[in-house]
DNA sequence: AATATTAAACCGACAGCCGGTCGGTAATAG
DNA sequence: CTATTACCGACCGGCTGTCGGTTTAATATT
């Protein structure tokens, strides 16, 4: 039996097994025909809505990155927090996912998913580091911090947290705490706080977390 | 016409070959009958030195970051310079590559070859950082910088430099130079030296470079 | 209201390539 | 002469992407 539905809802449904598929088994595991079938449409409806299979993943990869953009956004500008604790939470919240996201934002790292743990990352890296750095201004101007690259400081804060923090399960306890104060004093410097003040800003967060 | 080989030398056909294609036509699009014409041998030939395309790749990086590591430690050794031009040195030399490198790492960051670049940087971040690390100690020992963290500053400048900086030439002149300078300032207050040391350690190596 | 038109959405067989296997063959060392 | 090592190439299943044809549904026409 044949079912009709408008091209958007049928690219989102697309999309959704997408997403489900490639955070379960991986982009390059992923077949085409995988989609085919959870979606339950033939082999031409996929390649009249999306031309490659790579398009697929930019597409579903734009869709998150959107949402998470958001939810950064949001974040950054809860006024009510102090600077400090925004630009974690917001860091934090970016490499870790939302909740929809989380099970990509996991299964990213192993080396079969190197193609889209690029491609987001580099997206993250030109799309949310703008609002690190308009977070750190912001520290700039109230005095809590004081740094002439802002830009830079986010960048190089953020490709850290999302390349070596991910690893962190694999490190001992003891290794683990040790890279966490040593990237709070990194930061630190950067931005020329008062050694400890990153401390207090991040414990907060650790009282709810993983 | 059949040519027998020991296997050894066969392997380094195969790898000569292998490292010759993915530097020029990415990973993912080289396909191992380009490989076997490449070498010319068959394709059961292939199979009997090597278990899976992966494991060539595999192999080929494991020789090409033997012979980086190598020039690393050699410049890292170089006593008769100052640790900070060291430093830079052994960093640069590491992401730009040497000579027979230079052609893989800059093809390396093309979207499809990810995983290729993924394993390489997984690989400098292991085997390299440690390197880095020494240096920076040894400028604690000297009194020219300060830091608890070598380690991980060793890290953080090194990924920085290996993701944001092999993407350099895509900025205009002017970013190019300000993202420089940035990264100078910022590697600065992470070891805690006077504002402008880096960049008299630095000034030498634009001397000869691109 | 019934019918013709048209364009969008959908189908599935098929082509071509790819990575990997396997049984057999030639070369070489002992 | 024998055993081992290196080599060969036909073959297989699975993959991505193509293409001509078909259904559906909205719109125009009578």
């Amino acid at each position: 039996m044949r079912t009709v539905k408008e091209a958007e809802e049928r690219k989102n449904e697309i999309l959704d097994a997408a997403e489900r598929l490639f955070g379960t088994k991986g982009y390059d595991s992923t077949s085409t025909n995988d989609i085919l079938d959870a979606v339950g449409i033939a082999r031409g409806t996929l390649y009249y809505h999306f031309k490659s299979k790579e398009e697929i993943l930019d597409a579903m990869i734009d869709r998150m990155m959107g949402e998470m953009t958001a939810k950064a956004r949001e974040l950054a500008a809860r006024r009510e927090l102090p600077v400090l604790q925004r630009l974690t939470l917001t860091i934090t919240a970016l490499s870790a996912g939302g909740e929809q996201q989380h099970e990509i934002m996991e299964q990213i790292h192993r080396p079969q998913n190197a193609l889209m743990h690029q491609k987001i990352q580099n997206r993250l890296l030109t799309d949310v580091t703008p609002l690190l750095a308009e977070l750190i201004e912001e520290g700039n101007r109230q005095g809590i911090c004081q740094t002439d690259y802002p830009a830079e400081v986010a960048e190089m804060t953020f490709l850290y947290v999302n390349t070596v923090f991910d690893d962190l399960m694999e490190y001992g306890e003891a290794e683990r705490q040790r890279k966490i104060t040593a990237f709070l004093c990194n930061l630190e410097r950067l931005l020329r706080m008062e050694a400890g003040s990153m401390q207090e800003a991040v414990l907060p967060l650790f009282g709810k977390a993983r």
